[in-house]
DNA sequence: ATTTTAATGTACGCTACCGAACAGAGTAAG
DNA sequence: CTTACTCTGTTCGGTAGCGTACATTAAAAT
């Protein structure tokens, strides 16, 4: 269909590095050196961008995309530990030194991304500017999501849960609407299907959202944000409190 | 009594920084930079090194006590985030720029730390050397620990996170004895403490720990090991591949 | 249009854990 | 030695979430 493939070559061409907050965040000279080896990726739902103790390759910087990183226990079970879109990077352990981690990234929101080499990267990193100081501080604002999640794990009901990870996604998309399966929630979480199908229920009920077969859509937020537990606005908060202003600018 | 007060100075007279593996693992030049400043300072049972949002002043080096790093909930209840003692250091923060964290900091097992003035640590730091890539690998390490316990929250019986707990304690400790209440271990683990109270029951019924009144001495540590999810033994083994080779010649 | 597949809805017994309340049993303080 | 307190043991009803099984419905395939 030669409809399509125009929309396809448009989103491309709307595509800009810039569109992640972190490399937007770089200084000039920063972006000069490293944008020329950047390679715009499509990032389809379900892709596995790297498993527990692969050695990673790429740096992904996401655009639209949205991805998870998760654990995958011996039982096959998951728990995603964090989520990661425009606001940041995957790839992390290519700078602070494993190479590898014990989770699985996987692209849970389909879209594009910007890769890089992790030897460019670690080239950039080496000179020890700009880049070396906003890893770390975004590496801080990974850890609090994932000390956060830990906690929601323990304490929040799963109605809770959903809602911070309704919110944390649309977060980093552009509209209020999530292509998104309940048991692919589900496995995100960590919980059965059928809890999120009772949970997503009973917030269609309380009005807060719509769906229907794979699509989700957020009908009121401040609401959604009230039912929440207070995961959502503490990583919200800290991770604002963390990264530069240049984030906020395009936000 | 003089005894007593024999004792403990013969307790700071045996302590040297290198019993921290993090600064042990430092080359020498940083190590005679860093020593002539550190602080040997008490660790005792339930002090706060940190609350969350505030700025931290030290960094600490345990030597032979085990801190806590756990979020407090605005109900007050509390989860563990990650637990730390002679293998790594508390404040990150200061090093990945935030300054302060959104937990906080408690000591679990009292004993002694070394501590070094945040600003201190940042000179050396910013040498971009050892000290920079020891501390990156250790936050990996972390991240790992932490995205573990996020796993644990959800999948795993009390008594598996009990065992993994326990067992993270006594690789930090130089005997299989730990002080240690049940009320202590719930406020970490953020389970009630009746839940605490029937595990131990288990495990000493399968023979696997003695205890009493705050004491916990664990009899047959392969058992536990068995008894324990796999949590314990990612993290582990992630951590041992992680830090280098001096950390283990210690161990 | 019909069939097939994927997504969602519902029901039921089960278990782990919670909240609360209280009963011993060590340990420390007077 | 007695009292007070802290720690541990135990019980009981309530509930959230699990595992399983199966029904329904929307979308996709043919």
């Amino acid at each position: 269909m030669p409809t399509k493939k125009r929309a396809e070559r448009v989103l491309e061409i709307d595509h800009q590095p810039g569109q992640n907050h972190f490399l937007n965040a770089l200084s000039d000279d920063i972006q000069q050196r490293l944008l020329p080896h950047m390679e715009l990726v499509p990032m389809p739902l379900g892709k596995v961008l790297y498993e527990s103790g692969e050695v990673m390759r790429h740096v992904y910087f996401p655009t639209n995309s949205i991805v998870s990183l998760l654990y995958v226990m011996e039982n096959g079970a998951q728990a995603e530990i964090a989520v990661v879109g425009h606001d940041g990077l995957i790839g992390m352990s290519l700078v602070l030194g494993g190479e590898s981690t014990t989770s699985r990234a996987l692209v849970q929101s389909a879209g594009f991304a910007y890769r890089l080499l992790g030897q460019r990267m670690k080239t950039e990193f080496s000179r020890h500017g700009d880049l070396l100081h906003l890893t770390l501080r975004y590496s801080q604002a990974l850890i609090t999501q994932m000390a956060q999640t830990a906690v929601c794990n323990r304490h929040h009901s799963i109605e809770q849960q959903l809602c911070r990870w309704l919110l944390l996604s649309l977060d980093r998309l552009k509209d209020n609407h999530l292509v998104m399966t309940q048991e692919l929630i589900a496995n995100m979480l960590g919980v059965r299907r059928e809890g999120v199908t009772e949970a997503a229920g009973r917030l269609h009920t309380k009005g807060v959202i719509d769906y229907s077969r794979g699509h989700i859509v957020v009908t009121d937020r401040p609401k959604m944000e009230a039912l929440c537990c207070e995961c959502y606005g503490v990583v919200k908060a800290e991770t604002d409190r963390l990264l530069p202003c240049r984030y906020q600018h395009k936000k």
